[in-house]
DNA sequence: GCCGTTTTCGGCCCGACTGTTTTCAGTCG
């Protein structure tokens, strides 16, 4: 698919225009085809050869014109264009908070300052203050811009935020008497990586808790400590944001601080047409407030019903609420069990029955245990033997522990020629088999993949792209080829919650999902903690408007069992 | 550059803060 391609290259035009001065207008007009090409769920070729490029929101006829050109000759003479003479290392400098397109420009012209170096050096001798419109306090503060931005380039995984904010409202509640209280911003919608993280809090004494707030003990450094707006940095590189408002205005600036941004803007152009006004203190009929005490109200003044957080993005969420036809999102409480986790048998610490008492304390009514199979000689993998016994405690436990069933299953590796690492007689015999690759990551992958997906006992593939949020890209795997087999074969496919995987990501659960393959969302737990990341996956599977229907841990075990049958009846 | 039940031209989301200014431009969220 080439749709992140040219989605990247409008951004990167976006950029350079506004550098450059051009109409704001036509900057956005790039960078809102850049979004919605890049959340686009179908291969952008697939629209151009059907001709219905300008169907696409945002793509009148001459951006069409452009990707067409793309398209049929692999380049764009726009883009060459309007790259030609940007010095490269220039535009990155944008990131730099406190330094925009107009300060760089002149930066760039007055005193040629062309990459991070020069730009420090005009800072260090004084002569970007000097230039007009500048000034010593402007300076000053690109220069923490630069520590900022050479600090912590990237964003923080949400498996590290949640904890993280729910401590600190712990903590301000404990502290001061505040009433409504809630995270914001892309943390409240569940993206993978937040920036930083917003906290909101309904008060009539902002002053008072913003001054606990920036004396909290992990807090190593105050931003910022106003009435309305608190800002401090956490563990050396997290900033957190508190905003203050009144309870008037808690419901329209939740909604405004929550976002998307793209989300609001469209709210916004709704609220213009019918001559409201949205701003985060409310929504407005001239100067009567109509509404902003609550979340609702915004929504409910534009004739939408509520939109949860996590699909806030303006992929098309906004025109289903006008049907009153939201998706019925799954929801924690949907969970019926955890079809991949480890034990003591392979590499985690938790023993079988631990593992057991504590999903009948989360109200599963099933658990599966997926050790490692042989060959995973780094993780304990379960020789056969080993296996027997293994089987033969799960069948003691389930007699002992009552209320819940434990599954015996396995995650078993899909080795280096796509064979799988136990024999057919063996996974015929598991409740459940969860397949992988560790192993091989350049070899053949989809190939592989496919391979064991084709295999009757095969229920489920983990984490089918392999990819390490903090640390790697997935596998060179092509994955439309693997959900058309997937959606062939009735194999399920993982939503892996441990934070730093989330594989499948939203965009591609939501295109599983689209072809009618089921989803399963799976701790891989190796430690009890560990189980709390359900959360996440089921924050991963409301952003892919996945319902309990399309995700096969909500559904009693008789059903996945049926599912299983289904299966093997096909391949057999 | 896009878009149209007020428009094929003239709009394009809203407000706060900061620092530089004597009324506002730049940046951010």
């Amino acid at each position: 698919m080439k749709n992140h391609i040219i989605a990247d290259m409008f951004e990167k035009m976006a950029a350079v225009l506004e550098f450059k001065g051009e109409m704001p207008f036509k900057v956005n007009a790039y960078r809102k085809a850049s979004r919605v090409i890049g959340d686009l769920q179908v291969d952008i070729e697939q629209i151009w050869r059907q001709g219905r490029l300008e169907d696409i929101p945002g793509i009148g006829s001459g951006l069409a014109k452009k990707i067409d050109e793309f398209l049929r000759t692999g380049r764009m003479t726009k883009y060459e264009e309007v790259m030609a003479d940007v010095p490269p290392g220039l535009i990155e400098l944008l990131e730099i908070q406190n330094l925009g397109p107009k300060t760089l420009a002149l930066a760039h012209e007055k005193l040629q300052v062309n990459n991070l170096e020069d730009l420090k050096r005009v800072l260090a001798d004084g002569s970007l203050a000097r230039l007009p419109g500048m000034g010593a306090k402007k300076a000053e503060n690109i220069i923490k811009g630069i520590e900022l931005y050479e600090r912590a380039k990237g964003r923080i995984s949400l498996g590290i935020a949640v904890p993280l904010v729910e401590e600190i409202i712990t903590q301000l509640q404990e502290r001061t008497s505040v009433k409504r209280i809630s995270p914001a911003g892309s943390l409240r919608r569940m993206r993978e990586t937040v920036g930083d993280i917003d906290i909101l809090v309904e008060t009539e004494k902002g002053a008072e808790i913003i001054a606990e707030f920036v004396h909290l003990p992990q807090v190593t450094r105050v931003l910022a400590a106003g009435d309305t707006k608190g800002s401090i940095i956490v563990e050396g590189e997290i900033q957190v944001d508190l905003r203050a408002v009144r309870p008037e205005s808690y419901g329209s600036a939740l909604q405004y601080f929550t976002g998307s941004k793209a989300h609001n803007i469209h709210l916004r152009e709704i609220a213009k047409k019918r001559g409201l006004k949205i701003s985060e203190y409310g929504i407005f009929c001239g100067k009567k407030q109509l509404g902003g005490s609550k979340e609702e109200e915004i929504y409910e003044n534009l004739d939408l019903v509520w939109i949860p957080p996590e699909i806030r993005e303006d992929r098309g969420e906004i025109e289903r609420a006008a049907e009153h036809n939201l998706p019925n999102l799954v929801s924690l409480e949907d969970i019926a069990g955890d079809l991949h986790v480890h034990s003591n048998y392979s590499d985690a610490s938790i023993s079988i029955e631990e593992i057991a008492r504590k999903a009948k304390e989360l109200g599963y009514s099933y658990i599966a245990i997926c050790d490692h199979s042989q060959s995973a000689k780094y993780a304990r993998g379960v020789e056969v033997e080993r296996l027997k016994h293994k089987w033969q405690e799960i069948k003691q436990l389930n007699t002992k522990i009552s209320g819940i069933t434990i599954l015996s299953g396995t995650e078993v590796d899909i080795l280096a020629d796509g064979t799988l690492d136990y024999p057919d007689e063996i996974l015929a015999q598991m409740d459940i088999v969860v397949a992988a690759i560790h192993s091989g990551f350049k070899q053949r992958v989809t190939e592989r993949l496919i391979a064991a997906m084709q295999n009757p006992y095969v229920n489920i593939i983990a984490h089918p792209t392999g990819r390490l949020i903090s640390k790697r890209e997935g596998y060179e795997v092509d994955l439309d080829a693997v959900l058309r087999v997937a959606a062939q074969t009735g194999t399920a496919l993982e939503i892996n919650a441990y934070y730093d995987r989330l594989d499948l990501s939203d965009v591609n659960a939501r295109r599983a999902a689209d072809m009618g393959i089921k989803l399963a969302i799976n701790t891989d737990a190796h430690l009890l903690e560990h189980f709390r990341m359900m959360r996440l996956g089921v924050g991963v599977a409301r952003r892919a408007w996945l319902e309990p229907k399309d995700v096969l841990n909500t559904w009693p075990l008789e059903k996945i069992r049926q599912f299983c049958q289904q299966k093997w009846q096909k391949l057999k």
